[in-house]
DNA sequence: ACCTCACATAAAAACATGCTTATATAGACA
DNA sequence: TGTCTATATAAGCATGTTTTTATGTGAGGT
């Protein structure tokens, strides 16, 4: 390995330490698979992490602050979404992450769900 | 960005929860960074970093253990240089770090380069 | 054998992180 | 306005991480 060095503009390392810093915890890797799949509020994603509705908030907040997911807020929910636009590197990051689809249907089965006006 | 989704083997997810983890530290990140140029031994990232041996070598084994960086012992010293073999994803990742060529520049011109057989 | 230099490891202190419980905010609806 | 649901925030506790200081190991040279 010996060739890298920027063919992208170099960012800035408090940014990455940051990003890294986020995507340094399973339970927050989890929840970007888990967006990889389709954009999700917190109310869906407590049953399937099993996690309490504040530790999931938390987690969201390191997501965002990290510039990793976007939220979009709609009536009560608010949903999230990944991020594309900060780093370049982050569609070969979250290519390695398990699909996580069926968590997904399973939500749906137990009509965890949320339905908007949008499906 | 909706996409992703594995054109890739997944990979553990412990096994970069530990990769990240390893990246989500300013002092790794410029490690890496400096590995980029070349390989480099202990004693010269001390000068670089300003820090005190026993961190620098603690900081060499959390990178080992992640499998960012492998080693290779020569006499009395010992060559720490990028592992690019467990993460598909590493060349992007380092691709956006700064350039510190200047740094190694700079440590030649104090006289803390270490001259061994193959240079 | 002894000394020196490079590096690793261990224990303790300082600091950061994640989870819980409790409470606050904000929108929907009656 | 009041209530319900979804979400955010704050304080406290337990756990982990990073750094320091002290010490151990191993190679090279005398």
């Amino acid at each position: 390995m010996t060739e890298p060095q920027q063919q992208a503009q170099p960012l800035d390392l408090d940014q990455l330490v940051d990003c890294y810093k986020a995507l340094g915890d399973k339970t927050r890797l989890k929840i970007l698979a888990l967006l990889c799949c389709e954009e999700l509020c917190v109310c869906e994603l407590v049953p399937i992490l099993g996690m309490t509705q504040p530790a999931v908030s938390q987690h969201m907040r390191k997501l965002k602050q990290a510039k990793l997911v976007k939220e979009r807020r709609e009536g009560q929910w608010v949903y999230y979404s990944l991020d594309g636009t900060a780093y370049p590197f982050l569609q070969a990051t979250l290519a390695v992450l398990p699909n996580l689809q069926h968590e997904i249907e399973n939500l749906k089965a137990q009509g965890l769900k949320v339905i908007n006006c949008c499906n």
